[in-house]
DNA sequence: AACCCGTGGGT
DNA sequence: TACCCAAGGGT
């Protein structure tokens, strides 16, 4: 594991000094780190809308910030509200999203947009409960919409709020997805009032997105390293995760070589020109029908393919 | 519950 | 280079 020894200075156990304890995970000085290090990002500009936020999160999933910050800007400034996206067909969802990768979130940010529109006269819910019920919308975006969109108090737990979680009050690294005792576990050190609350989640994923990263976590310049039950154990390594399967040959890679193609094409592709993209034709074959089932391509004429309508 | 889903930056 | 993995969700 990649620790350096400035930033892990195996200190024969200093008095905690001013800690708020071990396996603490104190928000005061949280938000104070959040105050003076957070980074200027279009979503947390002052007059964000819920839908910027439910926008930004869907890009964020799986998604650098650096690639999605452009991808935001321009997503907003042409559909500034969820009815102005429902008003497009699905495939300008589709197109705009660009290489930003699993174009299936696209689709489901137009599903989503058209379920508001229908269902909450486009106005983005603002319950838990509520946003579950929209596509693409799970545990973590739902949470993130409802604390940073309006402000309420729920345990925001993504990537970055479980990894600091489980490092500073568990004192074990992980690589898991979050669950419901991810989020109970995080209510408790969540303030009561619900805008300290939602500044306290984002404080926690910052933190986790510029210092307890994966990586070289920098725990030198941590406000919490006194607290960190991980660093008190020594920095155990996180156990070994399933290796992803290759990604050259894959389904992915072919799928994502003719999404390519019809986002490039002004209009309908004819098949024979669709199958150039892939030299085997029975991978190409099933690629094809799987993106035709999800939605994201359609037949729009025999033997031509475009984006859905 | 394991697996699938794109793309590209970092090392 | 090859590999990790990044503000997850759906099945």
């Amino acid at each position: 594991m990649p620790v350096t020894e400035s930033d892990h200075p195996s200190d024969d156990g200093g008095a905690p000094g001013a800690g708020a304890g071990p396996g603490a995970l104190p928000a005061d000085r949280l938000i104070a780190f959040y105050t003076d290090h957070r980074r200027d990002l279009p979503w947390r500009e002052p007059g964000t809308t819920p839908w910027g936020v439910l926008v930004s999160e869907v890009m964020l999933q799986q998604t650098q910030v650096a690639r999605v910050v452009p991808a935001y800007r321009q997503w907003i400034e042409r559909w500034p509200t969820p009815p102005d996206l429902a008003a497009e067909p699905s495939g300008e969802a589709v197109r705009a999203w660009g290489r930003l990768g699993y174009p299936r979130r696209a689709l489901r940010l137009h599903a989503a947009a058209t379920a508001i529109t229908d269902r909450h006269h486009g106005r983005v819910p603002d319950t838990v409960d509520e946003l579950l019920t929209l596509p693409g919308v799970g545990e973590y975006t739902a949470r993130a919409v409802a604390a940073f969109g309006y402000r309420r108090r729920a345990p925001v737990v993504d990537t970055n709020v479980l990894r600091v979680l489980s490092r500073a009050t568990r004192g074990v690294d992980t690589r898991a997805s979050a669950t419901a005792t991810d989020r109970r576990d995080l209510d408790r050190w969540l303030p009561q009032d619900p805008d300290t609350a939602a500044t306290f989640s984002i404080a926690v994923m910052e933190l986790g997105a510029l210092l307890c990263t994966t990586g070289e976590p920098g725990c030198s310049q941590c406000p919490i390293s006194d607290d960190c039950a991980w660093r008190a154990a020594g920095y155990p390594a996180a156990a070994a995760v399933r290796r992803q399967g290759a990604w050259a040959g894959s389904d992915r890679q072919v799928r994502g070589r003719i999404m390519a193609a019809l986002r490039d094409a002004p209009a309908a592709v004819a098949e024979g020109e669709l199958a150039a993209v892939w030299p085997d034709v029975q991978q190409w074959r099933r690629c094809l029908d799987s993106l035709l089932a999800d939605g994201l391509a359609v037949r729009v004429d025999v033997g031509w393919i475009g984006l859905p309508g």
